[in-house]
DNA sequence: GCCTATAAATGGAACGTTCCAATAAATCAA
DNA sequence: TTGATTTATTGGAACGTTCCATTTATAGGC
């Protein structure tokens, strides 16, 4: 069980009589070699268990054919379809992805993109962690590496971006709960130090607007952008005198939790209280009431960024044109009208 | 922004005024440089923007410090769970986790396993794609290369496993609803290729038969193991005649799914009939009702396999023994009593 | 038979590190 | 002062590939 000394491509050679040079054709599948010596070549390969080492071949080559996926949330179902999304794509490229997770921990995602490059990716697709600084990404800009970021946006940086229509889709959500005769609504969680929050909000904000609520109709709650945040956003908006009716959640895990927060007050969601979520995860259709949300396509999403990626990696360029990726509602049973509104319904 | 060609240590080597060999040294913390020219070189790397390069490092250095981690369906929340557990400990011993996505298929399973030996990791740790065949582990094995296995176990190999207690999960479970007087169970989803498949169902036949449930009372039937296999698997059950009152489900997807049919018949599960899950991911209690699960402590699974997979790096040993999880039943609201046995309780 | 053209295989110099053995500089004992 | 000891620093030979420039073998044309 010892682990002997590993074969390289000269036992290789010397198994198989041929050159060290002659294998290296083989292993990149050369044309000019004989197909029955090629043949004996791979005998050998497989009669030594013999690994090829990349990073010996790095060396010389330049360029390597892994690439970085750096994800906030691994835990988040959305960031998983997204990574699945990728992986399809970078499938059928032979590129192959590694994926490390930086629980929303700017240390950790400067240890993870170190490693990633030491490792010598060929490109990087970071979905920043909460936080991250402005400057953090300059080294990987400076060493000329691909990189483009998913879902989040950093403040001041020329880095491209694949993201979803956030705007529109709060607008379009928005819309959806004026529709339904809500006339003071809340949006919950998220943090302000988020790209995202600021334009989910400002959806929120222009609908309200557009379609004649008053501002101090409207209340803004930020929060963890979890159940748990989802929870608390609610205990708070009914603390308040005068409360909303319906909510826009930040994303389907807070709509979650106000979910929760409303049953255990005795409220039924979407009758006694309407919320939208965003980003329309599998469970949302699968809660009860069914949630109405914001459908982002987060596996279409994944696929576009790494298209991208490819195509700068191709390019041997750092540029790339941002996608903002089409949103729609999808309407079930969360959003019922406003009680107030529609007196004549009760009994 | 073209990129220059890369930074070696070379020119870091010049630019500090000393060998490279000095550099070197610095790179590795060596106390053998005076702390004033250590300064100096550290001040060259940043000036420069260098990129430290791992492979060729490990050209000499033999051993890296990055594992993979090779999962089954990132999809599942329970595996990202596990994912963030053993993060937290490889964190902590300086090495870098690198995950790669196998969605249950063994050939994708096959190249992903290739890249990473290719790239030269230090360990592995896996749980393997359904359908492994039993040699597809041989040549990691002939490299001498620790590896471990989670969750799931290969038919007959010697590779250590850390995973829950299947069985005893099972029979937990099962003798728990048939104390809610159920007579009639069911075994819902998995498929007999998966060996975890076999524990947990062994666990519920040994606890019918233990408690005094007749084998012709019991159903099995198989499918799988997600939503849409939980939906599928109750739609059988009931199509049959004397159908079973309750189901122990092979996870809790399933379990999920079978909640979501009954709902669409206007049966109320727990009330109508009984459901089990298995796994305990977060989600079983936020659902209506919540779901009673065996838990299975996914993130100390992961930590587990972590802390032996760094015992194997360390002493250079290829075994390990199998390490089985406690597991504990966590009771909810999806398991009322049997209507027919308790009838008394009706109006 | 010779020359040229093509096909197949090969040696050797890189690539960016590490680490051993060797050197240079500083310190100390006598 | 001299030699021995300790402290810092340094060449140079690996490590396992790739790829250019050659060499060798094979075939074709005359």
């Amino acid at each position: 069980m010892a682990s002997r000394p590993k074969a390289t491509i000269l036992d290789i050679a010397r198994e198989a009589g041929v050159s060290k040079s002659t294998v290296s054709l083989v292993l990149q599948g050369s044309d000019l070699i004989r197909p029955e010596t090629a043949l004996k070549v791979r005998k050998a390969i497989e009669d030594v268990g013999y690994v090829y080492n990349r990073g010996a071949a790095n060396l010389r080559k330049a360029h390597s054919n892994v690439i970085g996926m750096v994800i906030n949330d691994l835990t988040n179902p959305f960031f998983a379809e997204m990574a699945v999304g990728m992986e399809r794509v970078f499938q059928s490229a032979g590129i192959v992805p590694f994926i490390a997770n930086t629980a929303e921990n700017p240390v950790r995602q400067e240890e993870v993109l170190k490693s990633l490059m030491e490792q010598g990716v060929a490109g990087l697709i970071v979905s920043p962690a909460r936080g991250t600084t402005p400057g953090a990404f300059r080294r990987i800009e400076m060493a000329g590496l691909p990189i483009v970021f998913t879902m989040r946006r950093l403040p001041e940086s020329r880095i491209p971006v694949i993201a979803p229509d956030n705007h529109r889709g709060a607008w379009l959500a928005t819309a959806h709960l004026i529709g339904k005769g809500h006339r003071r609504l809340a949006f919950f969680g998220g943090s302000s130090d988020l790209v995202v929050y600021h334009e989910r909000l400002g959806g929120f904000r222009e609908a309200c607007e557009a379609l004649g609520i008053a501002k101090r109709d409207t209340l803004v709650v930020e929060g963890e952008t979890s159940r748990k945040g989802g929870i608390a956003c609610l205990e708070t908006a009914l603390a308040m005198t005068d409360p909303p009716t319906a909510a826009l959640c930040f994303n389907d895990a807070v709509a979650f939790g106000v979910m929760l927060a409303l049953r255990k007050r005795g409220l039924e969601p979407g009758a006694d209280f309407a919320v939208v979520g965003f980003d329309d995860v599998i469970e949302a259709q699968h809660y009860m009431p069914a949630l109405t949300s914001v459908a982002v396509d987060s596996a279409g999403l994944g696929e576009r960024a790494a298209h991208v990626m490819l195509k700068m990696i191709q390019s041997r360029t750092t540029r790339a044109e941002d996608h903002i990726g089409a949103v729609n509602l999808v309407v079930r049973d969360s959003c019922g009208p406003d009680r107030r509104a529609g007196m004549g319904d009760a009994a």
